[in-house]
DNA sequence: GTCTATAGACGGATAGAC
DNA sequence: GTCTATCCGTCTATAGAC
């Protein structure tokens, strides 16, 4: 993918790369706010062009079109997606492996909400531009995890869970807190999510994926072994 | 906010409720899933049109403009919404309860996709038509039923988890399967999700739900008990 | 009340000066 | 390589016939 984008550059300008490099990055980087704030359609080059401080038509002398613009937009999220999945292998202590990709996408729903917003704009309206990235690529990696997941689950080192929907439940409950961070300031009462809130968020997303494959997580100890007895006074 | 759009309505046509309120239907329908599969921008009131079988004019004759034809259908959307909270009360079974409100909204997410899609694209996008009414009315629910799974588990009748963001959990782990459809299909190769698909997200989503409550699920009793001595031969 | 025909605004793309 | 000025298509909204 990243290569038809490179190709289109190198055409124009091969030699120039170090100064290229500087301004597409600050092209990119204003696409990727303006799409995530508007969507495909309601981003205009205009807008983008202002935000990183050039001339429309620079724009559609670097990219091409609008559309090339926002697939280069993808490619880059795609790429900071897949560089996370590493940290669950079949030798891997199950709860130090989940616990680091949960912190993993909680970081990068903190650091990099537009980038996912774009992406999650994209799946929304039915991935058009990336269904096929989504059919070989994504589901490569999640068949290899989720195997890994199942072998866990046949030694007895965690309950039984469907693997693969367990994949879709902790994007879901990670990405909101930057997809639908506006839903969740409304609901806690505050203008922008905080570190704390963060932090916080997190800690209960960890504690959801552990207790759903029977781990302990921090604080559990205690009760974990105490099901509940109809009434405990209170 | 539906008093706004009945207003319009009425201004026009007070007598005519009869015939009125079909061709309105069909208008609305069709702008959901227009605005769900485009977005605001990127949906046509011509393409709206062309769906509802009317013709264009009318449509600004029914909603005035392209604005309040989106409310409109985001006001449709948000009474659904509301309508399924109601399961999760102080003397309930905290295991019905919670089992009932996820049923409730998986079947939306099996039911009214676009429904969800349109809401999920007004939210990633700032929620700037809608956000009054989160900071409101939703806030305000949530807090009430927030309170109850409190109250839940200061009795001891589930686990302690922080209430606020179990909502955001199950709101996330349930709408992706509307939202994030496309992605789903992908990734378990499938060109739309079967009914059996739904079934077997409904049952893991329980399973994440009432294990993060502490709470049995179908299957679990055998292996509840045992949690992991590391390595139970296999 | 309903629809056709059109006005008026806007945004993507580009020609051509520098 | 960079930018200004402009073209052309598209979309919302409405005027006015029926």
């Amino acid at each position: 993918m990243r290569a038809q984008t490179a190709t289109t550059a190198d055409d124009a300008g091969r030699l120039k790369g170090r100064i290229r490099r500087r301004q597409e990055g600050a092209m990119l980087k204003a696409a990727e706010k303006v799409f995530a704030r508007a969507g495909f359609q309601g981003a205009t080059m205009a807008e983008i062009a202002d935000l990183a401080g050039v001339p429309k038509a620079t724009l559609h002398y670097y990219f091409g079109s609008k559309e090339e613009l926002y697939r280069a937009v993808l490619d880059n999220i795609l790429t900071l997606w897949l560089a996370e999945t590493e940290s669950i292998t079949a030798d891997a202590d199950p709860a130090t492996a989940l616990t680091a990709y949960v912190r993993a996408k909680m970081r990068l729903s903190a650091r990099r909400p537009d980038a996912s917003r774009v992406f999650a704009n994209e799946i929304v309206h039915g991935a058009t531009h990336i269904g096929e990235y989504l059919r070989t690529e994504l589901r490569k990696t999640v068949e290899a995890r989720a195997a890994v997941i199942d072998q866990w689950a046949a030694e007895g080192r965690i309950l039984p869970v469907d693997a693969t929907h367990l994949f879709f439940t902790i994007w879901a409950a990670t990405q909101t807190y930057a997809d639908f961070e506006s839903q969740v300031c409304a609901v806690i009462g505050k203008p922008r999510l905080s570190a704390s809130d963060h932090e916080r968020a997190c800690a209960h997303v960890l504690t959801v994926v552990l207790r759903t494959c029977g781990l302990p997580c921090a604080g559990d100890h205690l009760r974990q072994v105490a099901p509940p007895p109809a009434n405990t006074t209170h």
